[in-house]
DNA sequence: ATAAACCTTGGAGTACACCCCAAGGTCAAG
DNA sequence: CTTGACCTTGGGGTGTACTCCAAGGTTTAT
């Protein structure tokens, strides 16, 4: 399959198909004798893993260490691929963590100002954010 | 006061300090005749307001927003800003919801493994990323 | 035969919030 | 008067995951 058929497929672009290949993610399994890229059934699983991959979370560098894992089963343990994993949910928690903080101040904020129609003179948001310990408290 | 000793009180680099004044943030009060910048009591307040409008998750871009409106606040309402504050906790709300689904997947991917020492031949995380309907059931 | 639709490569641009560097000028202390 | 700590500017680099473009070659349909 050339890459436009298979990018349709896929659901992603042509430009997305080189850039994995250049950044090692899926290189196509051949080439026609012009240089045209040819995508195999096995092609298209290996991207769907990608695709599953990206979706769960793994940002392009981690799925290419789960990919070499994938390929040298042998040589890698189950432990070490539930550490990469555990480690991401880890790094996920603090983020979510951090953005419920985000949340948490927007609320206050918002909850302070009336949100009329008068000029923010004295609005509450502004101030609050001029208050050196205006949050903190 | 000179940038490093400014730097210093606030915790943040020099650099950040140039980079805050080329993208309109923070523009010193005065220079020296050789061009030294100088930042005054104001200009601290307003670094202060801009590290916890940063704090609470605005962009340098959002936060150049409220400080035109913190600067003309006769021309603007209560109304404006308390609607950035509002879509700005949308957009929070929208990345924990997705974060907490990477959470949730991975969750179920890591339980789903046993993390042993075996060669990772049949681990169960690589081969539900495999699995094209493994983790939408 | 020719036009449309496809493919190739290399390289530049995007957003975000900086960091780092070089080459040079300035200032205070000893 | 020199040393070291400070300051200036301009420009390049970082990471992430692409997108867009130009200039050219190929394939397919009519």
């Amino acid at each position: 399959m050339k890459i436009g058929e298979f990018a349709r497929q896929l659901g992603v672009s042509t430009d997305t198909l080189r850039y994995y290949e250049k950044h090692g993610l899926l290189t196509p399994s051949s080439r026609s004798d012009v240089g045209y890229r040819f995508y195999s059934e096995n092609d298209y699983k290996q991207m769907a893993f990608i695709l599953r991959a990206k979706n769960v979370g793994f940002s392009l560098a981690e799925i290419k260490e789960l990919l070499q894992i994938k390929f040298h089963k042998d040589e890698h343990s189950c432990h070490e691929v539930k550490e990469m994993t555990l480690q991401k949910r880890d790094l996920v928690a603090q983020r979510i963590a951090e953005l419920n903080r985000f949340y948490d101040s927007l609320s206050l904020l918002a909850d302070k100002c009336c949100g009329g129609e008068e000029p923010a003179e004295n609005c509450s948001i502004l101030t609050t954010l001029e208050d050196i310990d205006g949050l903190t408290q």
